[in-house]
DNA sequence: CGGGATCTTGAACTATTTCAAAAGTCGTGG
DNA sequence: CCACGACTTTTGAAATAGTTCAAGATCCCG
């Protein structure tokens, strides 16, 4: 469970920088790291899905796209998470959000070690956890609620008190997340904002008041209330 | 792929039953076959997750609930797919919509033989990769899309011509799994009888005229023609 | 300081929900 | 065999959550 492809000391997930950077490529190996700019591909829909990936340090969307350009994430995958599960061809496009380090490691190889093979199950299991969670999230949850959810999430292990955010992504990419408009993202903040909830110092950072009583909100416990 | 936990020959989803039946209990071994009556639990979410299932025959949904009922469901599971997939404890339910038989197998043995274990893994790939077609659907779909992605995915195989369906869930299992009302459900069904795309000889009978015409209606390839 | 982006806010619109009632369907029992 | 009651489905009308369109506000760099 903490054993790790790279032994990369966990880094927290970064705020968002807007001007992209550099990659050093590295083609050919079974197993390689590799540094990413911010907002680069990591793998697109259709391509072989030959590799396991395990984000380093930064942070990595996978999403969907429907014919007209209609896009869904699917993930959002912080350090020490792998991705890029898939049988045969890619259905998902990955891609940073911010300069990151992702970890690849050939899919073959990963299942003949016993032990990186457990791994890979677990995070498996995680994933489809992970998935199910969403779908209740985008199919029965208010935009308040989604919101509410996505903070706690993005706020890790905190259970209770206050917590300070730095957004990993953009309105359009929380938008893209919940199954709202940027609009309803943006609205629903200050809303948040308004009954107390939280603050925002600025429009990347979010602070929590208190972790437990967002959670509250996020699960739907709100609603008989009022 | 093809291997089985259970050598029964695959049978076709059934038509739903109104009348609840009997159960042939069986506890205690590390794989057994059960029968389920129309509408009983194979598990309940906080049930500890040490068993995988295989639908031998009959369909199961797979649901997650919100505090105040809401539900999601996440999964319906016909005849030769795995459900169950979770680390420690469920937190989805897992409940029968007609008669069928499930075989479970405790989750230990069925990782220590490869070949189950081979194709557990496969099983779990798909079962992500539904997943996020779901969330797709439930964060990006209209509700003629989501209807017409359904029926599309339960005529199972046929890719074209025309198909006639027994719908294994009621009105408000469909509203339930496309994050929809059943109201919505009965007026989209019938929208999409009055294009001529699909024919309902009875309510739990679809007739569809041209599934590669609907599949085109599922993934949003209609919105720009209007 | 100016241009281009992201983010916020407002007002009108619409897809879907909600509430309410009618129409089928099915099994039971007289 | 038909009538009754319970349930599911369909349909209608009104309400609403969230979207869309449009305009400002803010931020970020050069």
């Amino acid at each position: 469970m903490d054993a790790s492809f790279l032994l990369l000391p966990d880094a927290p997930v970064h705020a968002r920088s807007r001007k992209p950077e550099t990659v050093l490529p590295d083609e050919g190996v079974s197993m390689h790291i590799r540094r990413y700019g911010a907002r680069q591909r990591v793998y697109s829909a259709g391509d072989p899905a030959r590799t396991i990936h395990e984000v380093a340090q930064g942070c990595v969307l996978v999403s969907r796209y429907l014919g007209d350009g209609r896009r869904q994430i699917i993930d959002i995958v912080g350090p020490g998470r792998l991705f890029g599960f898939a049988s045969d061809l890619h259905h998902c496009t990955a891609e940073t959000t911010v300069a990151s380090m992702v970890c690849s490691l050939d899919r073959n190889v990963a299942l003949t070690s016993p032990a990186v093979s457990n791994r890979v199950h677990t995070a498996m299991l995680r994933e489809i956890d992970q998935l199910q969670t969403i779908a209740v999230l985008l199919g029965r949850k208010t935009a308040i609620e989604r919101v509410a959810t996505l903070l706690v999430g993005l706020c890790g292990g905190v259970e209770d008190g206050p917590a300070n955010l730095s957004l990993p992504v953009t309105r359009s990419e929380m938008a893209d997340y919940l199954g709202l408009t940027i609009e309803t993202i943006s609205r629903t903040l200050t809303r948040l904002k308004q009954s107390g909830l939280i603050g925002l110092p600025d429009a990347e950072t979010v602070r929590i008041t208190n972790v437990a009583r967002l959670h509250h909100v996020a699960c739907g416990d709100m609603g008989e209330a009022a």
